[in-house]
DNA sequence: GACTGGGCGCTTTTT
DNA sequence: GCGCCCAGTC
């Protein structure tokens, strides 16, 4: 046994031990993924196979950090350092910076996030003359956001024989032309893009020569383009190791593809599986309520979770009368139960469905002098302050970037209106002249506003001017002379009037200075692309470490819970409608529910509590809840046939008789339907 | 630009 | 019922 395999149980010690060829690990809640994949790679290196070779994938920043992390302990840094440990998306930013030239991505790309991805939906849905009240930019952007996810392209989309599907087609193209043009990708391009790259048999070859063992955490929130890099890299060697929890994915509706992790054997036939079900985390009662909900999913890998740890209290289900008494049981119970257990209070979590459920239980908080984090919410990067110095820099790296230079052309003021802009993009369009361009010649322009433009042709030339401090070491001074040179301090005390604002806000320009410090000190590449990058891609990294560490009660959504895990957790609303939805009633996706009500068990260790209402206010009427099918299933009991068909009818009553004839709405086709063709 | 009124819509969210 | 977003007005 070696070093890596001791202390560890069968199934683990045959998951880190099958490093060659096709591995499935299907791994529940709490039975140590983590823990087997950092051994399993620890062994390898051990046993000679080169760091360099190895390509591990995960989902978000924060698993990439824990991986590395723990495998530098196991193995000793040095070891570890030729490792590729990183997100999908950090991988495909790489690769592309490298090779996007073979598929038409010029290497200095930029990253749009949301908001820039909004605005340019937003044209782009202009310039097609489709109503914003006929599709809705947002909808729009999550529409073609799960189309790329599926690999499903713009001309598919648009040669639909749904009208409104082929308008949103319409838009997609427009869309990606626009980023294009700006020298830009959004998060699901960097996949796709990734994909393309691969097709390319040169590219693909030096992938496979490189990359001869993959391991792949979270497979079950794999989407199609993931997936596919997943397959070509991996499927010359055939060394691919994917783990994950078919009954943990809940992350279909933005793409994630369960079928992946179902269907493992069909694409790698030889593949050797291995089942962790021993729970490390949780009571006897609490695994046990966990199973008999997750039983009830029809398409899974067949598996029970069984606990190692003893038995305890059993799980407590509440009834309340409504939603502020719900509220007012758990503050008071979480406070019984802390100086009770002689609990910390960062062991409690609330865990719900919603983001509209959570004000309640800060209200009642607060009047308790409780202090809690509620994770997720605005975001440091959010901020106007930050997303403009961001677009500020953005703009020096690349002067093509459309988006940015339309959100600060008029930041601060220069009497750049509406008007101006529609001109000037005007003109860009007409002249085939990229939109910074016209800004700076402005002057000859006689549709332009003389004054105006001027101030915009300076602006250009002082970004300019900062352009040669963008390579190397000259990051923060970048960033300092920026901020002065379009004098942002003045804009702040221009938009604030009371003295602690303006502080609060300058705080965030502060903070940008200070990560560029971080930045150029930290790695290899201090440029301001890589800067930019590090920024967009691992936006929310800090937060969450911040927002669980202190002594605080966590509030937070269900989604957001998954891989975490408290000593007490309160899973409250747990009602028809809310749990499970009341849109996923109605479109019938009962079982990603369940995986929902199955993640929001398995996070608690040691007790668990269950809440629900008698009656809850909801779109401004006051309806009777009746109780989750999912207790019933818990119990072991059916749920009653009449609840369900009740809970569906009232339920839709009160969402479709609001005022408004569902008649008179536009017609969305229901997203079930177009989703599964 | 700042203000205001009307209309709409109302899951989940990371990268 | 509430909050957000947009368009229109001064």
């Amino acid at each position: 046994m070696s070093k890596f395999t001791a202390g560890l149980n069968p199934e683990q010690r045959a998951a880190v031990e099958a490093t060659r060829g096709p591995l499935l690990v299907l791994a529940g809640a709490g039975t140590g993924k983590t823990r087997v994949i950092t051994h399993r790679i620890a062994h390898m290196l051990a046993h000679g196979v080169p760091a360099s070779s190895i390509l591990a994938m995960t989902f978000t920043n924060k698993a990439a950090g824990e991986m590395k992390e723990r495998i530098a302990k196991l193995a000793g840094r040095k070891r570890t350092e030729a490792l590729t440990v990183g997100t999908f998306h950090a991988f495909c930013v790489k690769s592309l910076r490298q090779y996007g030239d073979r598929v038409g991505v010029r290497k200095a790309f930029g990253i749009c996030d949301a908001d820039d991805q909004l605005v340019a939906m937003k044209q782009a849905l202009r310039e097609l003359q489709i109503p914003e009240t006929q599709i809705q930019p947002k909808t729009c952007l999550s529409r073609v956001s799960l189309l790329k996810n599926q690999l499903i392209s713009a001309e598919q989309c648009a040669a639909s024989s749904d009208d409104w599907e082929a308008d949103i087609g319409r838009a997609y193209r427009r869309y990606d032309e626009s980023l294009l043009a700006s020298g830009l990708l959004d998060f699901d391009d960097l996949l796709l893009f990734m994909v393309r790259l691969l097709e390319d048999t040169r590219t693909l070859t030096e992938f496979q020569k490189r990359y001869k063992y993959l391991l792949i955490d979270e497979y079950q929130d794999t989407n199609g383009p993931q997936y596919e890099i997943v397959k070509r890299i991996g499927g010359k060697h055939r060394n691919v190791c994917v783990v994950g929890d078919d009954d943990q994915s809940i992350y279909g509706w933005r793409g994630a593809d369960v079928t992946k992790i179902l269907n493992f054997e069909q694409d790698f036939p030889e593949a050797k599986i291995v089942r962790l079900e021993t729970n490390y985390r949780s009571t006897a009662e609490i695994i046990k309520g966990a199973n008999a909900v997750i039983r009830n999913n029809k398409s899974r890998h067949e598996k029970a979770l069984r606990a190692a740890a003893g038995t305890g209290d059993a799980i407590v289900t509440r009834k309340l009368r409504d939603e502020e008494m719900e509220a007012l049981f758990v503050v008071q119970d979480i406070l019984h139960r802390a100086s009770e257990d002689r609990e910390p209070l960062g062991e409690f979590a609330i865990l719900f469905r919603t983001q509209v459920q959570p004000r309640l239980f800060e209200l009642q908080l607060r009047q308790h002098y409780v202090p809690y984090n509620l994770v997720g919410g605005m975001s440091f990067f959010d901020r106007k302050e930050v997303r403009d110095i961001l677009a500020f820099l953005r703009l020096v790296a690349n002067p093509a970037d459309e988006l940015s230079l339309l959100r600060i052309i008029n930041t601060p003021p220069r009497g750049i209106g509406a008007t101006t802009v529609k001109n000037a993009l005007a003109i860009a369009a007409k002249q085939r002249m990229p939109l910074s361009e016209v800004f700076a010649r402005g002057i000859e322009f006689k549709e332009l506003q003389p004054n105006a433009v001027r101030e915009a042709a300076r602006l250009i030339e002082s970004l300019k001017s900062l352009q040669h401090l963008a390579s190397g070491s000259g990051l923060v001074e970048l960033v300092k002379r920026l901020v002065r040179e379009v004098r942002y301090a003045d804009e702040i005390k221009r938009c604030y009037s009371d003295a602690a604002t303006r502080s609060k806000r300058w705080e965030a320009v502060n903070e940008i200075m200070n990560m560029a410090e971080i930045h150029a000190h930290h790695g290899s590449e201090a440029d301001l692309t890589s800067f930019l990058e590090d920024v967009t891609l691992n936006a929310n990294d800090d937060r969450d470490e911040e927002q669980t560490s202190k002594d605080r009660v966590t509030l937070m959504t269900l989604h957001s819970a998954k891989g975490l895990e408290f000593g007490q957790v309160y899973l409250v609303g747990m009602e028809e409608g809310i749990l499970p939805h009341i849109r996923c009633i109605q479109d019938g996706d009962i079982d990603e529910e369940r995986r929902l009500a199955y993640v929001g068990i398995t996070r608690a260790k040691r007790r668990l509590t269950i809440s629900y209402t008698a009656s809850r206010a909801r779109y401004g009427d006051r309806l009777n809840s009746l109780p989750s099918r999912f207790l019933y299933e818990m119990l072991g009991k059916k749920p009653p046939a009449q609840l369900i068909e009740k809970a569906g009818k009232a339920l839709s009553a009160a969402v479709g008789g609001n005022g408004k004839k569902p008649a008179a709405k536009k017609k969305p086709p229901t997203r079930n339907r177009s989703k599964s063709r």
